[in-house]
DNA sequence: TGGTAAATTAACTATTGAGTTAATTAACCG
DNA sequence: CGGTTAATTAACTCAATAGTTAATTTACCA
């Protein structure tokens, strides 16, 4: 699993390094500040390991002030992620719209009466396409 | 890491396991002709392992057909990937346009001299944005 | 210059992941 | 029935991940 993207995507899989990104977004903050939140289930060296996962996978970049850490956000490996995963939109769309179709012929009035009663309710528009 | 995101991002995380998502994108096939591309370099058990984790990861559906088990893929995990990342594409497009900014200051024609000179290729619109 | 703060490194343990070969299950087919 | 195909399970190895506590580095600061 040597490949950038493959790095990337381990470091996701992770809720404490997505919380940490997600943090990173209000702005840049040292290793300690990152950890803080954790430190009540996890030791400083364990959340700093964490920081380090981010960091080889090219999602955070590290710099130094003083003896503190600072860390940035660097969104341009998340921009990896989402190109990835874009070609199968079409893909959960389509399903979507099958879906719909067979709510919309479960849900019509001319429809026959032979209709799976559970599957009635979120018709369509329920706010979740795109 | 029990959560089911953090399931999906470690699913993704083998080039193998993409490999596979990507010809699902062709429509269902069997567990063998999944593991076919493969089975140079691993062993039949070994890919059937990856299509497990795929399984659990939510990213395919496997059914039954005979001795066959036809797998589907199962675009919904990946709209998760897609919902969780969005929200940080304002933070990369805005890095482009820091970038982008500062290599017009550079090119600018009526820029100091100070400039950096190898930093000059790859002007504005380079296709990256969006 | 001695103490303190921030972060990392060392050394270790436990669990999980990825792979192997060999054996087994399940269902078709002639 | 007996053989073959498709896939999985068993049992095992090896490497990587995630965590621990204790020690160490680095730099500020009074």
């Amino acid at each position: 699993m040597t490949d950038q993207l493959s790095l990337t995507f381990a470091a996701l899989a992770d809720p404490t390094r997505r919380a940490m990104l997600a943090r990173l977004t209000e702005g840049p903050i040292n290793v300690s500040e990152l950890a803080e939140p954790f430190l009540d289930t996890m030791s400083l060296p364990a959340a700093t390991k964490h920081v380090k996962v981010l960091e080889r996978a090219g999602l955070l970049t590290k710099t130094r002030e003083a003896q503190r850490r600072p860390c940035e956000l660097n969104p341009d490996a998340l921009r990896d992620v989402a190109d990835w995963v874009e070609p199968y939109r079409a893909m959960w769309e389509e399903s979507f719209d099958r879906l719909d179709a067979y709510l919309k012929t479960i849900t019509d009035k001319s429809a026959k009466q032979s209709q799976p009663s559970k599957a009635a309710k979120g018709g369509k528009k329920d706010g979740r396409k795109k």
